[in-house]
DNA sequence: TGTACATCAGTGAACGCGCGTTCACTGATGTAC
DNA sequence: TGTACATCAGTGAACGCGCGTTCACTGATGTAC
């Protein structure tokens, strides 16, 4: 008996079939994609996915488990300075923002597409970015500001997910002009910096 | 023969049709409404709804036409100011999207969940949205900014209409919370002003 | 003004397509002795 | 180590549900004379 040579390969399989829905779900969007998108993208039959996953929502679900593994799935983290009145602070959460995004703009894409049509998602997402909105909230109160903190802390998490979402996927104005990261995360620093009171920030 | 009394009920019944298409798709989203739930809404018959219209498709951009007909569809009128320098002229702008995006919320909504499954209504609500893009640039231009005039204004709008979705549809953070259209107004005003290097605003 | 026929908006049951999901089957792996 | 049976991942054709769309029919409006 080659220990558990089954449930490798059942694991080898469940993990195909995720990478497949990704790939998928990046050319068409989740709401486009058909199971059986999936199962010819990964090279499977139709019935095999559902040895794996009871439906396409619960294997969102499971993409989203593994996103949340992965650690860093929060802006909350430990040792950078929380002082928004420094513009490196400022620039380091906007830096894990957009990396973050960048990295997981497939399933958060997804996600945002399945809360539409599925309160229960629509509810998960939210809890996904409030401990965010909690964190860049809780910055601001020290600040002088030009609003109740959490609107303006509702503010800045919608525009860089909202600024992310459309240049990351290529519908930035100019039809098609690309945005550099460094320029992205430069010139979203400077309008957040100055828009929650920071110096006055030019070219 | 009492003047065309058919096409006057034919037309009634089209209207019919539409008011009851907006107010389905704020109760249920577009996506998730069916040809049979707006029919049931105006109290007809499944049947009729292909009378005037070829398909949902059809209808909305039957929505969208009267949106565009209805005049001030866009950012752009006349007699503003138009000096990004003085808090009022961008106060003015936001005041003017804020109420243009809350009074045709259900109708740009549902244009954004149709651009999601369906490119040629992405094509149109990006055509829908340029104006105001190259108008905010317009007015951009002539100040020192924190970058590309084009990439500010697309963080503008991106912004204005991220914002507005999240609050007007009461998916804003706190659970709930009612955000009066004054205090949003006046808080996305001084954050914007700030933001492109206006007056450091407090308060 | 009246009669006979034509047209058309509206009806709702029925049709059929697309797609999610099932299930009998296969062949390989696992277990018992 | 070998044999007989059990289990399980994977297959793909078939099933069936949901819903968009059609169509024969009705009754009211329009037209012709």
């Amino acid at each position: 008996m080659a220990v558990g040579i089954r449930k490798r390969q059942a694991a080898e399989t469940e993990a195909e079939l995720k990478a497949a829905a990704v790939r998928t779900f990046a050319r068409l969007g989740y709401l486009n994609t058909k199971i059986t998108d999936i199962t010819a993208e990964a090279g499977r039959a139709a019935g095999s996915f559902y040895t794996h996953f009871a439906n396409k929502e619960a294997l969102l679900e499971a993409l989203l488990a593994d996103l949340l593994a992965e650690g860093d799935a929060s802006v909350v983290e430990p040792g950078h300075s929380d002082d928004f009145r420094d513009r490196d602070a400022v620039r380091w959460h906007v830096a894990v923002y957009w990396n973050f995004y960048r990295r997981r703009q497939t399933i958060l894409v997804a996600l945002q597409q399945a809360a539409i049509v599925d309160p229960s998602f629509a509810r998960r997402s939210q809890e996904l970015m409030e401990p965010d909105l909690r964190h860049i909230a809780g910055h601001l109160e020290r600040l002088e500001l030009p609003g109740d903190p959490l609107v303006v802390a509702s503010m800045i998490t919608t525009l860089m997910s909202a600024f992310a979402d459309v240049w990351l996927s290529g519908r930035g104005p100019g039809l098609g002009r690309e945005l550099p990261d460094e320029e992205a995360i430069e010139t979203l620093t400077s309008f957040l910096y100055a828009g929650i009171g920071g110096e006055r920030s030019a070219g």
